[in-house]
RNA sequence: GCCUCUGUAGCUCAGUUGGUAGAGCAGCGGACUGAAAAUCCGCGUGUCGUUGGUUCGAUUCCGACCGGAGGCA
């Protein structure tokens, strides 16, 4: 039995995959599934880039601002999100169309990772707080007689990825290489067709993220910033690019063209890692944005979408 | 016009008591399984402002010139 097909945008920050995500689902009648994870939350609608109110008039959007700012999100749960999400979708007779720049979010779907369930408990803060007290070369010598084969793939710089190795096993008894394996037992329901958006030339992109972020500004992300440090939020939503490299402007410590040019770079930067981490995908389309206009992308997504049925 | 300081990597700056140089940041590459817009790792040739001189050898010492900052007129 043939399995549903799925479409997946990805591509770095500024790309302009939410533009070619909705011209695709319109042209197959779908619907997107974000794979953001800041665009989860609620408010932080410039910061994030999320689609415009034409936008999302225009092709039902997923996965888009349901989360509250003060609540902590995970790849789990975006993985049982996102699953429940592209099955309902498949049984109105949709296209899901995953879009999104959160490499780790879309690879536990193309991959189909599965997660154990375990309630949430104290254990992480309990290692931070050893790692605090007796260094990390303590906590990565525990973790070398529970795991030696992850202790020696991690670098012993790498404090989060250690305490996370020793979490697992704590929380579930089972180490995390273990878990790595049983999380692969399974082959992905659907039947993958990945577009990746890239650039020849590194500058072009970079132009479109300076630009976009003046842009941002003018949009009225200062207030938005103010209101985001107004309220409470979760240890995930902090991370968001986009306030905190505005906090020390609104705190008077940098000027403003300070703090926009390091929120610039931050971009730059984010957007060189997710080049990074979807370059490894061997299996993705690459379309080239440098001088091509969306009605070109369209065209050429549309051609890669049906080739991939015909095969 | 005179005096003082200054010119070294894309940026900010170290340094060589004369044997052609190194940090931070940027940039580039890589990793990534419950924080992932996070986190971690690796990568340093650059006319040492230009040009003469001294020297076996000058980025380093001396002179001139050019650029920058400050002071005195």
């Amino acid at each position: 039995m043939k399995k549903p097909l799925v479409v997946a945008v990805v591509g770095p920050t500024a790309s302009g995959k939410t533009a070619l995500a909705i011209e695709i689902a319109k042209k197959f009648g779908g619907e997107i599934v974000s794979a953001d994870s800041m665009q989860i939350y609620k408010k932080m609608q410039i910061a994030t880039a999320k689609p415009t109110e034409y936008e999302l008039s225009q092709v039902k959007h997923h996965l888009i601002g349901y989360v509250g700012c003060d609540e902590e999100y995970s790849v789990a749960m975006y993985k049982n999100d996102a699953v429940r999400t592209i099955d309902e979708i498949i049984s109105e007779g949709k296209l899901p169309v995953v879009c999104g720049g959160t490499g780790l979010y879309i690879d536990t779907l193309i991959k189909n990772t599965t997660f154990l369930e375990y309630e949430k408990n104290e254990i992480r803060s309990e290692l931070e707080k050893l790692t605090d007290e007796k260094g990390v070369e303590f906590v990565l010598s525990k973790l070398r007689e529970i795991d030696p084969e992850t202790a020696a793939r991690l670098h012993k710089n790498d404090r989060k990825r250690i305490i996370r190795a020793l979490e697992v096993y704590e929380t579930t008894g089972m180490t995390i290489s273990d878990q790595e394996k049983f999380s692969h037992n399974e082959e992905s329901k659907y039947d993958w067709c990945v577009i990746g958006l890239t650039c020849e030339n590194r500058q072009v992109l970079y132009e479109r993220i300076n630009h976009r972020v003046d842009i941002m500004l003018e949009q009225g992300l200062l207030d938005e910033a103010r209101d985001f440090f107004n309220n409470s939020c979760s240890a995930t939503a902090k991370q968001a690019i986009g306030y905190k490299e505005l906090k020390p402007y609104l705190d008077g410590v940098v000027t403003l063209n300070e703090a926009v040019e390091k929120l610039k770079m931050e971009t730059r930067r984010y957007a060189k890692r997710q080049l990074t981490w979807f370059r490894r995908n061997k299996d993705i389309h690459w379309l080239c944005i440098d001088n091509t206009d969306k009605k070109v992308l369209t065209d050429m997504s549309v051609e890669i979408i049906n080739k991939h049925l015909g095969d």
